[in-house]
RNA sequence: UGGGCAAGCCGGCUCAUCGUUCCUCUGUCAUUGGAUAGAGGGAAGGAAAGUCCGGGCAACACAGAGCACCGUACUUCCUAGCGGGAAGGUCCGGAUAUCGAUUUAUCGGUGGAUGGAACAGAUAGUGCCACAGAAAACAUACAGCCUAAGGAGCUUGCUCCCGGCAAUGGUGAAAAGGUGAGGUAAGAGCUCACCGUUCUCAUAGUGAUAUGAGGAGCAUGGUAAACCUUACGGGUUGAAAGACCAAAUAGAUCCUGUUUAGAGUUGCUCGCUCGUUUGGCAGGAUGGGUAGGUUGAUAAUGAUCCUGGCAGUGAUGUCCGGACCAGAUAAAUGAUGGGCAUCCGCCCUUGCUCCGCUGAAGCAUUGCGAUGCGAAGCAGCUGGCGGAUACAGAACCCGGCUUACAGGCUUGCGAUUUUU
């Protein structure tokens, strides 16, 4: 929990999961679950903070355009809404957000689902 | 005034809150890169798309020539170059117009707008041409036409034989130049005139071609987006190219120290090979090189963009002046909520239209045709409500082409309606 007076909204390029190793570890060895639209899949890590990726399947959404729009309404889910996530013994969660639904969701709704997300992440 | 076609241009604005990335400056921490805070500035397109052409750039390949393969194909010009563009030519096509004829809505002629064309070669060769048709290319001619010449029979002007013909008919996308006249037994470019074709020459033009003259009776249908021939062009790959730095681990080589007599081959033994300059361990170094990073890469000086002048029919060129304009990399340029703008639909008649249209009853004027006023309705503006605002996201960089696109603006063209 941020103890700290004021919540910071920041969403540096160090929260941002890189790298073709990590992430391929996330994919084979994270566990993962779902609540419409979102597929999430986490894995503990130990570093100095959470990072997350962001991916919208080209098969559901075809047009770049459609893409960006989806991948920028949940990135602004999560930076709204990341300080309801808290470290455990110095490690840190690596979080991948799948995209799967077919049609462009409003933000409210994805906002929504995405808390519900980071809420049952929390309670595990 | 409202719709259509063509060309060109634009393709939302703004506020609040919270964010992303790059550059510059300043502070702090590290002192090699960098991290962090603050301030200021920049941050998607006309197609960024499709990846269809052409370049730049890079690596590899490469004496020269030919064949093969692929591409292009009217001419001249523009361009760094192109399969792109401009102007022109030829052919196809046939709008508007116009003339004549009459069956007054048809036919025929003249003329040629917008538009379309892979538009080199079909007498270099090979192949193919469904169905129909006698025949689809060397005409063995189906139905037909003719009986002049030659022969036979006899009823002496008819039949048969031997023959001649390609005009007429039908089929077809296409039927062996067309129309007319002569000619003939019947016919036939057999002959002639005009048209067409083709050859030669002259003139005009840079040229494609055009015009004219003269010859050839014309033996040669179409198809090259069938093979092919001719001319010209083309090395391959593609930023995941390429260049540089390089942790950990394993292995290679070398050096030092220490220890050891063996080590390799094999499942094991034997055998074979090497060896006391060997092997093990520890430490160090070297180069290759993985993860990763830097560069390529774009804060740029160019086939760049903008305003003008000049040259040119034009594509375009040139000159003067000015500008520096995204740079991400699991991939930034935004998200949310208001307001405005534009367009569309519905509602309302509160207001406006004395300058929009229709205009009852009635009134006024009158040259008895009509004109003016006029409730009300329609339309527009205003107001209210609701909806829509497209196509689409840089991925090394340029020049084109193609495709997608709500709405708006400008110019030109011809038609239509209304008013004067």
């Amino acid at each position: 929990m941020d103890t700290k007076g004021q919540t910071k909204y920041t969403f540096p390029k160090s929260e941002r999961l890189t790298g073709k190793k990590s992430i391929e570890e996330l994919f084979a060895k994270g566990s993962s679950f779902f609540i419409h639209p979102i597929v999430l899949k986490y894995q503990l890590v130990e570093g100095a903070s959470h990072k997350i990726l962001i991916a919208v399947s080209k098969k559901a959404l075809k047009k770049a355009v459609d893409r960006n729009l989806v991948r920028r309404r949940i990135r602004e889910a999560y930076r709204l809404n990341k300080h309801q996530l808290s470290a455990k013994n110095n490690s840190f969660y690596n979080l991948a957000f799948i995209y799967t639904d077919q049609n462009i969701l409003a933000y409210k709704e994805i906002e929504n689902k995405l808390c519900k997300l980071l809420q049952r992440l929390e309670k595990n």
